[in-house]
DNA sequence: CTTTGTGCAAACGATTTGCAGGATG
DNA sequence: CATCCTGCAAATCGTTTGCACAAAG
């Protein structure tokens, strides 16, 4: 995606724009792997220091209020964040701890039809365990 | 449950039986509010006191690790427990942070069909989320 | 010029670990 | 009596917070 098209992005949200706030954004939309905040902070600051993490941190959570991103919970104890705001769902290689996405939007019976009367849904999301076929093979 | 039959349930899995661990995992099979660790201690140590967090974390884990209790994270940084091990999902009440077991098992199409080719499918676990019958009247 | 973001270090809360007793099989 | 569980406190690790300074609009 093109710089001004991140920016516009981060905008349109009533994001103030700033060099830290852009590159977290725009890593994260470089990348499809789920990155955690010391991951995503180490690919910032690789070359020299570009920021620091507590303001990683209050990025990724401007980002995900406004919802540019998403926080994706698979294993203990850690936050990955997602660029990606399609409706998806994730698979976990047991193997190697590579995260996918996975386009799973069909369900059958409806979710609303299996849960018991009177609960108002927002949102689902569901995790697959297994092994990837980069383990398997 | 009967007290020999958690017995016999933990002895099956080779498990040492001590007071400490009966009690977490008869508490655990008592309840069905996915309870953290903070809220079984609490729970445990209401009259007198029965058992320590570190041997509360380790029972768990202990319990964990043979099949005997899962592991449910729905809110980031928080680990709580569940003695029913049949497949199920969870619905968890944005407002009251209630969690309900929901049985869900039928998909449509099969989990199977929607991954991309080569994947090995070990479990999966849907976690809804949305407001409960009890926040809505 | 006012608002809001940044970065450091200290604080925090859940979980883990080391180790000296003590209980279990 | 050998194994390994228990409990305490200290350590660890991800995340949050307070605050002085700097940058954005």
């Amino acid at each position: 995606m093109k710089a001004i098209a991140i920016t516009e992005k981060m905008k349109a949200k009533g994001l103030r724009i700033t060099p830290q706030r852009y590159s977290v954004y725009a890593n994260l939309l470089a990348r499809c792997d789920h990155p955690t905040v010391e991951q995503i902070l180490a690919d910032l600051n690789q070359d020299f220091s570009i920021s620091s993490k507590a303001t990683v941190y209050s990025t990724l959570s401007a980002l995900k209020e406004v919802g540019l991103i998403k926080e994706v919970r698979v294993e203990a104890g850690i936050s990955r964040f997602d660029a990606n705001t399609a409706a998806h769902h994730h698979f976990c290689c047991s193997k190697c701890d590579a995260i996918a996405d996975i386009v799973w939007e069909v369900f059958s019976p409806p979710i609303s039809e299996l849960l018991p009367k009177g609960m108002q849904i927002q949102s689902y999301d569901a995790t697959i365990h297994g092994v990837c076929d980069r383990c398997l093979s």
